[in-house]
DNA sequence: TGGACCTTCAT
DNA sequence: TGAAGGTCC
């Protein structure tokens, strides 16, 4: 389903606008709609999004109107038409996609004598706003968040809903009907419509209730595997039916008020809540400092990586069947709600990629098909964290224990019980590590491993010996590459040993028992699945080249509209996926290396591929060690290193000259190769 | 006070 | 793993 939805306002002096919902689909703190408000008055109500339609109408508006196509720029420029508006007004958004096909309309719609205006609404700061002291941006989450939270000026307050929108004549306006689900989406939205109300009355209430709640022993709680303590906003906050300024500043209130009490647990609570939704932020500030990494690693070694092509430990992975209960609690608990707390995300996806060695973007895609707050952005940073693709990730050379990690977040095993019922009976003293236990004890607890509950996977010894090869192995190519860069052969082992990139698996709808229904890849061709390998989209929305909007929060999964679709940004990126594979006959599975890695911290730190500013000079690491330079392509023979962030490097000598154009500017060029 | 040893936690 | 913060002598 592809929709975009759009709210058209005409106003008072035969003024009329068009206001352009996307994830921000609430009428409080929208400073889009606000602006629109102020500017004109006729407004238009729509079909669906029924919350969103429901407030507008209370507003004043006619009618939401939405249309389905796959340009929706054009969709919306004929919609301008349609109406006779003079203004269209938009927030906005971070992702590759939407700040190129942004920046496309807003060209076009000045072109066509259309005033654009678009505003922020899903950040505390735009991502231009946060600098370091050199006014460089910030590699590493703490010093960014620690600079956000010392701006010299504050988040803007948030916005009141408007008072009254005027409704316009909409009656040469048509409006397609919006789909939400089709029959093979059915069964498992409606498992979701029980654990999850959308609509900003709920976030409101959600919001609320954590408030006055489990944010006061966040600090405490927030290591049990349990969600009962998590705040549960992030599907609001993804669709914008809440706005993150609100909870900043209502936190805040909250932080100071128990600040001035002498509370120092509950302050830090609101301080280590803040963070989270400083990783968000920083998740849209790392997309839009580098516009690939929901699939290209930050630092470039790790494309040496040898990630272990196989499809049946993935299947073990997704069906919560690794034998490490912890983990496959994790799986199973994704599966059935759509929703897995913070901790337990990063003990399934750090088992995935070092203790199974799976390519990092195939738990990254399935994360993106399960959850229900699947965000690219946030998705994007968390994998490449797990994956040793940050300058500030975990090492990649550690494996952590997935038996003492049980013990930490769930001491008592009541979460692994609640979701392995075969273990339901195992004494909390082996609850984590079955294997160990004595048989009697086994026998009396109804589990036999190997038959009703899995012996591991893989021994963790034998996972780290895996591990330390894999690593070996990549640092081995690297150096050769370096070696024939060095040495004149500009395009290292790329050109002779070049293979395709890693496939995602095929066969993802196999049992329908395990896969949810609502991810339906029969609807898509070969061709289609195989454009789509290296992003994590799926579901029938796949159908559109690219999408916007909509969302009825509970039916609407794929509304998540701005998945970069496949993005060919320059020839030599492409030379970037892969050095080497050992394809078997199918030719989809294989080792391949894949553009990640990884190396000891301190080398790792100074190989971080340069952010938009930093490109157009040298760029030195932190610790002063090796120091990559870098030049615009044209001035460099190999430059691919970076291939994730060269697209947009060129811009700059353009955002200098236009120092108070909109940074979206700064994507010119990759919109001329994006392919749409 | 200060340094050896510990625990915790990391995006 | 290793940096940071605590405790103990």
């Amino acid at each position: 389903m592809s929709v975009s939805s759009s709210s058209m306002c005409g106003g008072d002096a035969g003024m009329k606008c068009v206001v352009w919902f996307r994830r921000d689909l609430r009428v409080e703190d929208n400073p889009a709609l606000a602006a629109a408000a102020r500017t004109a008055g006729e407004v238009v109500p729509a079909q669906s999004l029924k919350h969103l339609e429901a407030s507008l109408h209370r507003l004043g508006a006619a009618k939401l109107v939405t249309r389905r196509s796959p340009d929706s720029v054009a969709a919306l420029l004929q919609l301008v038409r349609d109406t006779g508006a003079t203004h269209l007004f938009f927030n906005h958004l971070y992702d590759p996609i939407s700040l190129v096909r942004d920046h496309r309309l807003k060209e076009m719609m000045t072109a066509e004598g259309i005033v654009v205006q678009s505003f922020n609404a899903d950040l505390l700061y735009d991502p231009w706003e946060v600098n370091d002291d050199e006014g460089q941006p910030f590699n590493m989450f703490m010093p960014f968040w620690n600079r956000c939270l010392s701006m010299p000026y504050d988040p803007p307050a948030p916005l009141l809903p408007p008072k009254r929108i005027n409704s316009g004549d909409l009656s040469m306006c048509p409006s397609d009907d919006l789909i939400f689900e089709d029959e093979s989406e059915r069964g498992s939205n409606a498992l979701l419509a029980r654990a999850w109300s959308p609509g900003w009355q709920n976030a409101d209430k959600a919001l609320s209730a954590f408030l006055n709640g489990p944010l006061i022993d966040y600090s405490v709680n927030r290591k049990k595997a349990d969600s009962a303590n998590t705040s549960l906003l992030s599907p609001y906050l993804h669709f914008g039916e809440l706005s993150v300024r609100k909870v900043f500043h209502l936190v805040r209130v909250k932080q100071l008020v128990w600040s001035n009490e002498g509370n120092h647990a509950a302050e830090e609570s609101c301080t280590l809540f803040l963070r989270s939704v400083g990783l968000r932020e920083y998740s849209r500030y790392l997309c839009f400092n580098h516009p690939c990494s929901h699939e290209k690693p930050l630092l470039a070694h790790l494309r040496f990586f040898p990630w272990v092509v196989n499809e049946s430990t993935f299947k073990f992975w997704r069906q919560g069947r690794t034998g490490y209960p912890l983990v496959d609690a994790g799986m199973r608990e994704l599966w059935a709600t759509g929703w897995l707390h913070d901790r337990i995300r990063v003990v399934v996806s750090s088992f995935f990629v070092k203790v199974l060695q799976l390519p990092w973007r195939w738990g990254m895609k399935y994360f993106w098909d399960t959850l229900l707050d699947a965000d690219l952005e946030s998705d994007a940073l968390g994998w490449q964290y797990i994956s040793g693709s940050l300058p500030d990730s975990r090492e990649l050379d550690h494996i952590d224990n997935p038996q003492l990690e049980g013990y930490k977040f769930d001491p008592h095993g009541e979460y692994v019980r609640r979701w392995l019922p075969e273990l339901a009976r195992l004494p909390t003293e082996w609850i984590h590590h079955p294997w160990d236990a004595p048989a009697s004890v086994l026998q009396a607890a109804g589990v036999e491993l190997g038959s009703n509950y899995p012996l591991p996977i893989v021994e963790l010894d034998t996972a780290q010996v895996r591990l330390q090869e894999a690593l070996s192995e990549m640092w081995q190519l690297e150096a050769a590459s370096r070696a024939a860069m060095d040495t004149g052969m500009e395009e290292g082992l790329g050109d002779s040993s070049e293979v395709p990139p890693i496939e995602f698996p095929q066969d993802l709808q196999m049992e329908v028992h395990w896969e949810p229904a609502r991810v339906a890849p029969n609807v898509l061709t070969t061709a289609q699945r195989r454009q789509d390998q290296m992003v994590p989209t799926m579901t029938a929305s796949l159908n559109r080249v690219e999408t916007e909007i909509s969302a009825d929060l509970g039916n609407s999964v794929d509304s998540r509209a701005e998945v970069p679709f496949r993005m060919h940004f320059e020839p030599r990126t492409e030379r970037e996926e892969v050095i080497q594979s050992t394809g078997n006959a199918a030719g989809t599975n294989g080792i391949h290396h894949h553009n990640n890695f990884q190396q000891p911290q301190h080398r790792m730190r100074n190989i971080f591929a340069p952010s938009v500013s930093e490109a157009s000079s040298s760029w030195t690491g932190r610790d002063g060690g090796v120091v990559p330079v870098w030049s615009p392509p044209a001035a460099s023979g190999h430059s691919e290193t970076y291939g994730a962030d060269e697209a947009d490097v060129s811009s700059r000598s353009y955002l200098d000259m236009h120092p108070q154009s909109h940074r979206i500017m700064n994507w010119h060029q990759l919109s001329q190769s994006l392919i749409v």
